[in-house]
DNA sequence: GCCGTTTTCGGCCCGACTGTTTTCAGTCG
């Protein structure tokens, strides 16, 4: 069975826990927080680097102890000190901790003194008093934590990107309408960095200072509202009735860039940006920079300033993971990011040929609509019955209908499909009629629970078709819904370069896939990215936004992106026998001069 | 436990809010 680097991660950052709990020093606890995370994020598997002899310290917030702490997780798939630990703790710390307002401390002292360790437990020493009557406890905390228990349930519990952004903007345009005094007014937070799912909604704003707690008191009497966690003058926290939480947070004008720097994180980024300036002898919070020495504040009106006093160019919000980010800042060598105004096209959109509800024609105009200069339309391909898959003969008849639209409009209409790939790995369409489509995307739409070795071959075998343009979402997973296929996703993009394939970054919200790690790794190889919505219905053109979030997670320019290429070259490229495309790709002048040796913010192997 | 333009020891981000306190610990981000 393989170890994933979550995996690795999660034992880790428990590990972190119950040293917390022992009491063990602070430094030493975030030292296993630091690189649990670290691990969460790596663009490579921690099991295939270790057989390939790589050596683990190289890593950053990985020394002696957790590489060899890891190495013996992969070999025996236990970590003798964490169990130990686990052995020296009373049953149930953990659970406890699992509460909204039990800590470490709490937890220990709940389950040593009441012998408590379950949900219910802790539900009935509420109602009879005996938690109340531990010391630092009290009538009204225990109650605060019943409340927490009825209404937020566990902590941890996050939310697909989709629904939080939305929650997010609908509530932004609320607060607006208001307080009209509100200058300005943004999610920050995991939101701002477009991470695949939200922990919660971080508000950021400006108001005149007279007036901001005013906003934090209109946040709290909202008819959403399912609960207010922390309502004081600079800071509100409530719980909307979706039970996503929002903390909101409001400045002035003269010193947002600080306020929006802080609450666009990531924890990890600010921790090292917070030790950075303080070797230059700086300390910094939310409201500014203060010279150590002198004990002088300075103030500014936006990140650019805020990080250039420190002597850095801009770093944007998805790079902001707390990696390696600021020794290339100081190395003036991070990316240009791609940005949506880069697309030329879009290569995956469904009509109602298939399994959305609109018309050819709507689809086509939202294309243009959205200023792109090509498009592809990929209805589902007939194996996929469900979704009114196309048969042979309705395609051949679709190609031609699409041919005859394309004098009406401005944009050149690509004659594409998504196409199943079957549990062998064929394909659902003759290749006679591949061979007439512009753009294929080869789909998984069945059999997703093949071993990884067979999913591999699978989706190789795919890729190894000369018509088949780019993977569609290749883990099909379903944020919160749906677990991805297994895969090895080294050996996929090592085919997908050696044949000339591209892979989509799907931008839909649920799917967000490839994700950004394995964007990553595809961009180191050159792999082309195609970054497409797989609209079903014309306003999902838009949500391009959530796939160019994940390619900047990625690191990706403009070049790393298939469809940056302006028509002609793109053109050039669908037209090009398989391997020979990639030169194309390689070999871009279309766009402004590549970064110098981008260095990788992740070490791989 | 990790790390180094203070490099093998001595540091390690910073503040808001709450409840139980009479000066602050605990939790959270």
């Amino acid at each position: 069975m393989p170890v994933s680097n979550e995996d690795i991660a999660e034992i880790f950052e428990s590990m972190a826990t119950l040293l917390e709990m022992k009491g063990d020093t602070v430094f030493k606890i975030r030292a296993y927080q630091r690189a649990a995370r670290t691990i969460g994020h790596l663009s490579f598997s921690l099991e295939q680097a270790v057989g390939e002899g790589v050596d683990l310290k190289k890593i950053p917030d990985i020394g002696k102890a957790i590489s060899e702490k890891t190495q013996e997780y992969l070999e025996t798939g236990r970590i003798r000190a964490y169990d130990e630990l686990v052995g020296e703790l009373p049953d149930g710390v953990l659970t406890l901790m699992t509460i909204p307002g039990i800590g470490p401390k709490s937890a220990m002292t709940i389950s040593q003194e009441l012998g408590i360790s379950t949900i219910e437990g802790i539900e009935k020493a509420i109602h009879d008093g005996s938690l109340a009557a531990l010391p630092r406890m009290g009538r009204r905390t225990a109650q605060n934590i019943l409340r927490h228990l009825q209404t937020v349930g566990a902590k941890n519990g996050r939310t697909p990107i989709g629904p939080a952004l939305a929650v997010a903007e609908e509530t932004v345009d609320t607060l607006r309408a208001e307080c009209p005094f509100i200058e300005q007014l943004y999610p920050a937070g995991s939101l701002r960095r477009w991470e695949e799912t939200i922990g919660d909604i971080d508000l950021v704003g400006v108001a005149p200072e007279d007036q901001q707690a005013k906003v934090g008191d209109v946040l709290a009497s909202l008819p959403a509202i399912q609960e207010v966690l922390v309502h004081g003058p600079k800071k509100t926290s409530v719980v909307l009735e979706e039970g996503i939480q929002v903390d909101l947070r409001l400045g002035d004008a003269a010193s947002f860039g600080a306020m929006l720097q802080y609450f666009s994180g990531s924890q990890q980024h600010n921790i090292r940006l917070r030790d950075f300036a303080n070797r230059k002898g700086y300390s910094l919070n939310e409201y500014g920079i203060t010279n150590l020495s002198t004990g002088d504040a300075s103030h500014f009106p936006d990140e650019e300033s805020f990080y250039g006093f420190l002597g850095l160019p801009y770093i944007a919000p998805e790079l902001r993971l707390g990696f390696n980010e600021l020794e290339v800042a100081q190395a003036n060598a991070l990316p240009n990011l791609v940005t949506v105004s880069d697309l030329k096209g879009d290569l995956h959109l469904h009509s109602e040929w298939s399994d959305s509800r609109d018309p050819i024609e709507r689809m086509v105009e939202a294309a243009v609509e959205q200023g792109y200069h090509y498009m592809a339309l990929t209805d589902h391909s007939s194996g996929r019955g469900i979704a009114n898959g196309l048969s042979n003969e309705r395609l051949v008849e679709q190609i031609g209908i699409l041919r005859d639209l394309q004098s009406s409009y401005p944009i050149t209409i690509l004659c594409g499909s998504e196409v199943d790939i079957r549990a062998d790995g064929t394909l659902d369409y003759p290749d006679e009629l591949l061979a007439e489509l512009d753009v294929v995307v080869a789909s998984v739409h069945s059999a997703m629970g093949q071993d990884s070795d067979t999913m591999t071959r699978r989706i190789i075998r795919a890729m190894e078709h000369p018509s088949v343009t780019i993977i569609g979402h290749a883990s099909t997973r379903l944020l919160s819904r749906r677990q991805p296929v297994e895969f090895d996703i080294e050996a996929l993009l090592r085919a997908a370069r050696e044949t000339g394939t591209a892979m989509e970054v799907n931008s839909a919200p649920e799917r967000m896939d490839l994700k950004d790690t394995h964007a990553h790794r595809a961009r180191e190889l050159g792999v082309p990215l195609a970054i497409n919505t797989d609209s079903h219905h014309y306003t999902s053109l838009g949500q391009r936004r959530f796939g160019v979030g994940i390619a900047r997670r990625a690191w990706c320019e403009s070049r790393h992106i298939l469809n940056t290429l302006p028509l002609d070259r793109f053109l050039a490229y669908i037209r090009a026998p398989k391997p020979h495309r990639l030169e194309i790709f390689d070999s871009r002048d279309d766009v402004p001069a590549a970064t110098p040796t981008l260095p990788s913010p992740l070490v791989s192997p």
